[in-house]
This record gives C-alpha cells, structure tokens and sequence, in this order.
DNA sequence: GGCGGAACTTGTTTTAGCGCAAGCTCCCAG
DNA sequence: CTGGGAGCTTGCGCTAAAACAAGTTCCGCC
C-alpha cells in the first residue's frame, strides 16, 4: 500500500492534538479510497466494516423507512469523522453515504477502533464530541420541525448549508455541491412541490438564485430573518 | 460524606465491566442527591457543572426555543448516564431535566470526567455508546415527523414509553409516571388539542385507558399496527 | 443534433390537524 | 366541604401544505 503522508490529514481536527509520530501510526492501517460522483460509501443495514474521515469532497448521508420514504440526515464535508457505527456499538450502518461529488476518504478496519482508542484517548474523546454535537444537531431539527413553519426551516437549513459548504461568489454564497429540490425536501421533512415554490417566491424577491441542483444564497441577512420568523 | 456502597450502582449499565475496587474508586467522588417530584436537576443554559447517574425515579428532559415552544427530548429511566454535557465539550447544559416522580442521582463533578474516563477507558466507551444511541432514537424521531401521520406518532411514542417505563397492570400497561397529553403532545410535535382527541377515540375503542396524568396501554399490538400504518 | 428523462415549475384540489373557544372534572388547599 | 385551578375534552372553522396533475426546461447520451 502507498505509504500516506501526515500532511494530507493536517485539516482533520479528531487528529489535531495528536503528534506527528502517532499520526503516522494511524495512518499506516488508513486506506485512502476514491469515490466517483453519485458512489456510495456505505450502505444503510451493511455491515459497519470499517470507519472514516473525508479527505476531499461531500457526501449526502440519508436514511430509509422500510415504506422507502426518504430524509437527509446531513451532509458531510472534508475533515470530518463519519461511519463510526461499531464505536456506538452497531453492527450495521444505520444510514447510507452517498459522494454528491467525487469524494475521497480513508479508511479504517472497524475492528482497529477499540485498539487505536485504547492507545490514543485524545480519539475517543473526539469520537464523543463529534457524535455529541451530532446530536445537538439532530435535537434542533427536532425542535424546529415541532415549532417551525416550512418556510422558516427551509430558511434554515440553506443557511445551514451555506454555512458548512459555502462558497463565496460574486453576488452571493453558492452552496458547493449539486443539490436538488427534492434534497433539500428532505432535509426539511416537506415536499419537493412545496421547497420549489418557496424557493420560485424568494427567486422573484431576489433572496436566492436557482438553478438545476445549484442554489445561490444572494441576501444571506433576509434569509435569516425569516428563518427567525421575523418576516413577514 | 457517607460512603456509598457499591451495590447501589448493581444496575447501571456503563459501570457493569468494572471491577469492584474502581467502582469504589469512581464513587468515592460521587455525590448522591435526591430530588423531589417537580425539581429540576439542572437548567437549560445552566453551567454544565455536574454529571449523572439515576438512581432511582424518572425524569423528563426539555428543551425550549427563545420563543419559548418547548418539546420533550425524552425522559430518563434508573440506571442511565444524563448530563453529560461536559464530554461533548459543552459549557452549558443544552436542556433542563426535571424529576417527574421523586428522584435519586448521583452526581459527579464535572471536572472529573477527563480523569475518570483517561483511568477507566470503559466509561469513555460506555459514555461514546450512550450517546450513539440518543443520537439513533433522535434520527429515527426525526424520520417519524417526516413520514408519519400524527397518529402514528403517538402510537409510537406510546409503545416506546412503555418499553421503557412500562408496569404491567391488570388489563394492560401502565405507563410508570404521571404523563399529561402536553407531554405527549411536545414528544411527538403536535397540540395537546391533537393528542386528546386521539386517545379519547383509542378509549372508545378500548385501545388505551386514561385519566389525568395517566396512560394505560390495555392493546399494545392493536397499537402497534397503528404505528407502523396498517391501522385503519 | 435530436431524443429521453431527470429536474423543476406551476395550477388546482383536498385534507390533516392547528387555533380558538367553551365547558367539564377532578384534585387539593384552605 | 367548598372554591379554584390544572388538566382534559370537544366542537368548529380555517389554513398551510400535501396530493394530484400538467406542463416546461435543460442536460447528457446515442
């Protein structure tokens, strides 16, 4: 296997405490692994064979009833730790990861989680804050499906997302991988009709600037207020 | 302080690998504190002073928004870790806990948590699991209030509650704490409006049996098909 | 370069369940 | 044992948003 230099993983902040010889113990068990566009990383009810952290790109994590409905539980960008199922003691993947671009990860064996926090602790301690700040996450969701309009969560989960994976652009901030309607439906519990015609009124105001699965967030400062129900 | 004996914490789940000398060790710095029905363990906001294991009771964890819409992030059982706040590298506790029939904790300084989990790696894992799970029970919720009509969901929660808190009672299960439809209601993101209508039908059908702060399930299978749409 | 389908838009209809309002019941305090 | 209030029930209208239903546009592929 190709020997992984430390630097690759300088940006990944689970490993910034670590020193750079215990760095390069980790990574040589990491596999670095390539994901096309529209892959999947790992599939909801597979065996949790391995762990992650995403070197480059993003990747849409989403879950599925039985009945086949569908939510995004969130997207994950480069640097974080992501797949962790055995450490919460899971046999099985809870949910699938899919690349919306071409991605690239590395990989650990499962197997080598109870091994490698034993003799990092610093790792166990970032898998806890991780998972915990995961769980605020979902706890606002919860919070804001019960208490919010769908036009303020659609307020917020854009700038949500612009938030985490933002790129600045001449009148705006383009959220940086293809996203469709329907995802953001689904990360909104609501209907891909009902995300398009808020987003075809904020078009008309000038808020948002559409396109096929390309969303420019033009006035960031009037989205948040109605995400706070101050508008209209 | 008094000693406390070990067998007290004979039934706490994150304690079970340990041996019985760091048991006394770990307890040796824990506090036990009892808390009257209606009290509030710690605050919404609240510095994340202390951390915890429930002894004895039950609690109801809340959260609100500024704006003061509140929902039920879940209820705690005897024998589980809460308020952990500190691990996930919070300064605040993100919710108020409050005991919903006369209640005993221990109570662990916060402070203490890098030392205990860095001399007993068990409880960093046992912590990081807990955790995990919370954040499954809170995807899956998050799933339900998206795909679910609003009765299912409160067939749901019930079923939950009583896996839960359930006590087996002479044509049915009880739920093991006084439960309003409020409460009920901010569990599954509807009205206490909603809720009461629901079971005043289920009564009618001699599905469930109520009462003021009281929830019997007289049959939770009929309930279960309920929840999972094949009712009706 | 045109064909096919995925992504999106937009209009109309329907409905779940929320908001409001009124009244009931049971528990507890005085 | 009586009064007050918390918890609950129930009726009614209304509305946000889902469901249903046609389109239109744009992109990649043969």
């Amino acid at each position: 296997m190709a020997p992984l230099d430390r630097s690759i993983v300088a940006n990944v902040p689970i490993f910034a405490s670590l020193s750079a010889d215990d760095l390069d113990a980790i990574l040589c068990d990491a596999r670095s692994v390539r994901y096309p566009k529209d892959s999947s990383v790992f599939d909801q009810g597979g065996e949790a064979h391995s762990f992650f952290v995403l070197l480059h790109g993003h990747l849409r994590v989403e879950k599925t009833t039985p009945q086949g409905q569908q939510i995004v539980v969130r997207y994950v960008s480069a640097g974080e730790l992501f797949g962790v199922a055995q450490a919460l003691a899971l046999k099985n993947y809870p949910a699938t990861a899919i690349a919306v671009v071409d991605s690239v990860a590395l990989s650990w064996p499962s197997a080598l989680w109870p091994q490698l926090t034993a003799k990092f602790p610093a790792l166990a301690a970032g898998a806890l804050q991780t998972v915990g700040s995961r769980l605020q996450d979902t706890q606002d969701r919860v919070l804001e499906m019960s208490s919010e309009q769908v036009e303020q969560r659609v307020a917020h989960a854009l700038l949500r997302l612009a938030k985490q994976a933002g790129r600045k652009v001449e009148h705006g901030v383009e959220i940086d991988f293809p996203i469709s309607r329907q995802d953001v439906a689904e990360m909104t519990g609501t209907t891909l009709h009902t995300v398009s015609r808020i987003l075809s009124a904020w078009e008309q105001q000038g808020l948002v600037e559409g396109g096929r699965q390309r969303i420019v967030l033009r006035d960031p400062h009037r989205l948040f207020e109605i995400a706070e129900g101050q508008g209209k």
